[in-house]
DNA sequence: GTTGAGCGTT
């Protein structure tokens, strides 16, 4: 299941996304978003854990709680999105 | 500071 947090400190790396929903569940893999542009954090990140239920319950569990001076937003991720405009950036 | 970007043709 992937799992979209949000509200994070720029502070915050992968390792601690992973050690958190670790003490949850088993943690597939985390990633924070940078922009590849800057190279900065673009505040949010995202989380996949291999079973669905420990993925919820981490949600359950973390959403709304403070790590590293912000509170967190955790949900279910939407699909991202395959198309970056590429070569052609394509409208129509 | 809130939903993920690799390339101008892969």
């Amino acid at each position: 299941m992937n799992i979209y947090v949000g509200n994070l400190s720029y502070g915050t790396s992968e390792d601690e996304l992973f050690e958190l929903f670790e003490s949850i569940g088993q943690v597939d893999s985390a990633r924070i978003i940078t922009d590849r542009d800057t190279g900065r954090s673009k505040g949010f990140g995202f989380v996949e854990m291999a079973d669905d239920e420990q993925a919820k319950a981490a949600i359950e569990q973390l959403n709304g709680t403070d790590h590293g001076g912000r509170n967190l937003t955790v949900n279910e991720a939407k699909p991202r999105n395959n198309d970056r405009g590429g070569f052609n950036n394509k409208r129509y």
